[in-house]
RNA sequence: GGUCCCAUCGUCUAUCGGUUAGGACACAUGGUUUUCAUCCAUGAAAGAGGGGUUCGAUUCCCCUUGGGACCGCCA
């Protein structure tokens, strides 16, 4: 069995955290079974489809690994057969024109309000032999929906799914401008891409209904469908792009590392056995549709943050910088290769208290910016006595060549004995000296983090 | 309102009729540590409710309750 799947969003705004998971999900399904898998851009809405978001959606897709086969796919070229397909439907019996005004329909829709009735399409034109075709109306074409029975769906996440054919309507499948809709086109791309699993968000369920009954009227092979559960806010509804944190950028510009996200979204909804971690190629192996539920689940942010500090701690350093390098590049900014330099060779602890790529970027401040600010209370910190031992350690700083972490050792050892305190009384006023702050790395990676003639100097600049 | 769906710690989840209901995040406490962290240990924390079926139900069925999705000439 071939498995080509798809992802097809709308170019209609920023990637979504939500269709990011149906993206990864279609992907790893494609890998595992060594099928395919492509991108289409689904840009038949001119009115919101934009340019800009197609781009970004594609440089997204490849920030997260997810690498699609062929060029993408832009729905928009294949109109034309869209409409030919429209045209065949009409020809075959299974759709017709409809002439009804949108003051038509609305009447319609107020009058069921008024009744407490659902609304549905009255299927006016659909065997309208005897009705005098207006000669000034451009016509929709709607699809002639099955009346009777019922249409039965295997979702391969969602189980058998069964619905009375009566509750769809003659949905529009071309519109008055002659443009396709979804429904249309989605259906003849799949089709024509041979796509053979359709895996897509569950608010999605219903249109498979509808797009199962065009492939039957054009004896087309019905593709699998999988339904996954959608990503739901803190609230429990549904991820809107108002939401904070729905897009991928908003996790981008936090310093979130890709690989993390992947694993946080692909642990979203799916498991297997206790495992929490997963390589790119561990998922590849170890994905499977069956193992994935069928309740939606709510974004965890501090799940998010936990996932991302384990990258941050476990992964090759080299590797690391490098996605840091790229981070502050994008959204802080570039820096100079000296500091670049001490920043790397600090990094071994610089990322011991970081959860993010930004907290490395603010942990290594005190190495970036020459100049420290202290504040008055933390400036209160250093007393006479802490004065006495900073001269005294700038002396002997002063005669050692470079620095080495034994003799600081050994030097500060013997500044605690002379001034009798303890080794928070000398280390406490060289950090707040050194970083203007009472946290921060220890004491010695600190000093070391920097070159001799810049400790001395900020030492200096606080007796 | 109509149609469809879902239901285990706060969150993500394991369990595929028999478990002291497991893990992870978050939380709390303690320990390591020159600070903040890290790290380690420990703890608290769940089967929505009611009926069945069964020797036995978190697990199967029904009802209730709660939550969600869809109901566009958007995708």
């Amino acid at each position: 069995m071939s498995f080509i799947c798809r992802f097809a969003p709308s170019p209609t705004g920023p990637l979504h955290i939500g269709g990011v998971r149906t993206a990864l999900f279609n992907w790893l399904l494609a890998k595992k079974n060594k099928g395919k898998y492509f991108l289409r851009i689904e840009d038949t809405d001119k009115e919101r489809s934009k340019e800009e978001f197609k781009k970004q959606i594609i440089s997204s897709l490849e920030w997260l690994g997810i690498q699609h086969d062929d060029k993408e796919y832009i729905q928009s070229k294949n109109i034309s057969k869209h409409i030919k397909i429209a045209e065949e439907l009409i020809k075959n019996g299974f759709a017709y024109r409809c002439y009804c005004t949108e003051e038509e329909i609305n009447e319609q829709k107020e009058n069921c309000k008024k009744r407490g009735i659902p609304y549905v399409y009255n299927r006016k034109w659909r065997d309208a032999k005897d009705l005098n075709i207006p000669k000034n109306l451009q016509p929709v074409i709607r699809f002639k929906s099955k009346i009777s029975g019922n249409t039965i769906i295997k979702d391969l996440v969602q189980g058998e799914r069964n619905i009375s054919n009566s509750t769809i309507e003659d949905f529009i499948i071309l519109r008055k401008d002659k443009s396709p809709t979804y429904q249309l086109s989605a259906t003849v791309d799949d089709h024509e891409m041979k796509i053979t699993h359709v895996i897509r968000g569950d608010d999605h369920m219903i249109n498979s209904f509808k797009q199962k009954q065009i492939y039957e009227a054009m004896g087309w092979k019905v593709p699998n469908f999988a339904h996954i559960p959608l990503i739901h806010s803190e609230k429990g509804k549904k991820l809107s792009k108002r939401d904070n944190a729905a897009t991928l950028e908003d996790y981008m510009k936090i310093g979130i590392i890709s690989d993390a996200l992947r694993n946080y979204l692909l642990r979203l909804g799916w498991s297997y056995k206790d495992k929490e971690i997963f390589s790119k190629q561990e998922s590849i192996d170890l994905f499977d549709l069956t193992g994935v539920g069928k309740s939606p689940s709510k974004l965890d942010i501090s799940r998010i943050y936990s996932i991302n500090e384990t990258y941050i701690k476990t992964l090759d350093e080299k590797e690391l910088f490098d996605h840091f390098k790229e981070y502050i590049s994008k959204y802080k900014k570039k820096l100079e290769k000296s500091k670049e330099a001490q920043v790397f060779k600090s990094i071994s602890f610089l990322k011991n208290k970081a959860k993010t790529l930004e907290d490395i970027w603010e942990n290594s401040q005190y190495i970036i910016n020459d100049k420290i600010d202290i504040s008055e209370e933390n400036k209160r910190l250093i007393d006479d006595l802490s004065k006495k031992i900073i001269i005294d350690f700038i002396n002997e700083c002063e005669k050692m060549k470079t620095f080495n972490r034994e003799e600081l050792e050994s030097l500060i050892k013997s500044l605690i004995n002379k001034h009798k305190t303890n080794f928070k009384g000398i280390g406490q006023p060289i950090r707040v000296g050194l970083t203007g702050s009472k946290f921060g790395p220890g004491i010695f990676d600190l000093i070391l983090s920097l070159e001799k003639s810049d400790v001395i100097q900020r030492l200096k600049k606080i007796i």
